[in-house]
DNA sequence: CGGCAAGTTGAGCCAGGTCAACTCCGGTGG
DNA sequence: CCACCGGAGTTGACCTGGCTCAACTTGCCG
């Protein structure tokens, strides 16, 4: 209900499919792939069917950040960006994407109420969820940023099967990159939700929630009453009450 | 150029204004107000006419977070992010809202082609930067994210009179917020800027870009070859000598 | 089963957060 | 006109969360 997941291909008319079948076409990439500047330029409108593609920018000293993640129904619109420093379009895993005629796709939006709203619904969700993020990037340590994480990938898909079962489609290193911290620490802040019986990780892209509201309030950077330095680990003892 | 700051209001067919005066109306917020709950519930959408609307998170242990900037041209539909927690909508100074009725919008956006143009491109655009924020917010430090930031300004208003000099609208401690860190940090970035003679900052509000090449590099987080310890500055002489 | 990438663990260190004191500035009233 | 005040910004000293580097373990694919 967050939004629709429902790829946008599959909601256009009969008619519109014809002409985008003329103009564009689904094509699959492989992780650590890149879309290739070439598409780009030609189909410079892509909607997600599945897989997760990754927006990647390179701080030249070697430095990689991963600014946006893009699921399945998320809709690219490059054609104002390309004199904006966007960045590389890199998947993060087998990723399915349906390549748009921007022909196609403005006339769809100016005539399709339902292609239009779930444009634009889709578009303002993604930006809210950009500022979203950046919030969590801003002001979060690493354990608070990666509980939101959990909680990001979880609101995402709304077919998620389980409401405690969180399937994490991305590798460590990405969800490092993701979240402006290193691998180690990513490794470290998971080890510390899962001693203190928050989660439990039994694959590595297998999360289940065991104490959704105190991971919440993790998320939402509450510390609990105290900060005091815990040199007897009351601060794991009372954060962990409410189990 | 790098989008159309005109305001969408303006953008309207004269029967549209029509309508919309029916149902909307010009608002003015001043600094550190917040647009009430009720506002935006009744009127979901706005478009900024002047000033400078902010985004905020509370962290509820006290740590605040601008999460995002709103500028004059930017349009804001909150229609679908009643169930997300957005957060409050602050005034950073004196802001002039156009509010606008949903239906009046729809409608606009339905058969006015520069309309619907105008709003597609402002939220792509609005995407663009969250996402290109939370990048800078990911991995840069310090001094790195405060020069992407002044580019970020002056990439905004493309009314601005000259390119070397910017017009900070908003206090050090929002920009602290904005960028994630601490005003005392703020502080010493412009000085450590202002010292190598990158920028000229005379009055708090404005900044001169005196090398804006090397601020470049800074911002895309070359740090010139050596990382090595500056234990004789260096690093900092290197750097200074692009200018 | 071998080989390599991904992930984990440990030890040490530094950028920037924290706290406290100080300066600066605009507004206000005597 | 100046003394006062309060909020914003600055400076300095200290401290810590998470980065770094290196060694180790695990998991995946041929």
């Amino acid at each position: 209900m967050f939004f629709d997941t429902e790829n946008f291909c599959a909601k256009l008319t009969e008619e519109e499919l014809i002409a985008l079948n003329a103009g564009s076409s689904l094509v699959t990439i492989k992780r650590d792939q890149a879309i290739p500047e070439e598409t780009r330029k030609h189909h410079p409108i892509v909607a997600i069917s599945s897989g997760v593609l990754s927006l990647q920018h390179m701080l030249h000293d070697g430095r990689k950040t991963i600014a946006a993640i893009l699921m399945r129904g998320d809709i690219l619109d490059l054609r104002s960006s390309s004199k904006t420093q966007l960045g590389s379009l890199i998947a993060l895993n087998t990723v399915t994407l349906c390549r748009l005629s921007p022909t196609v796709f403005d006339a769809s939006i100016a005539n399709n109420p339902r292609a239009r709203t779930l444009a634009w619904d889709n578009i303002t969700n993604q930006t809210f969820r950009a500022i979203s993020h950046a919030a969590d990037l801003a002001k979060k340590q690493a354990l608070e940023k990666l509980a939101s994480f959990i909680f990001e990938i979880r609101n995402h898909d709304t077919r998620t099967i389980s409401k405690d079962h969180v399937q994490i489609p991305i590798r460590r290193r990405d969800l490092a990159d993701y979240l402006g911290m290193q691998p180690e620490t990513v490794s470290r802040c998971f080890k510390d939700l899962a001693g203190r019986g928050i989660i439990q990780v039994s694959d590595l892209s297998a999360v289940r929630i065991l104490d959704a509201p105190l991971l919440r309030r993790i998320a939402n950077g509450d510390r609990g009453p105290l900060k005091t330095t815990r040199a007897d680990g009351s601060c794991f003892r009372i954060l962990a009450a409410g189990a």
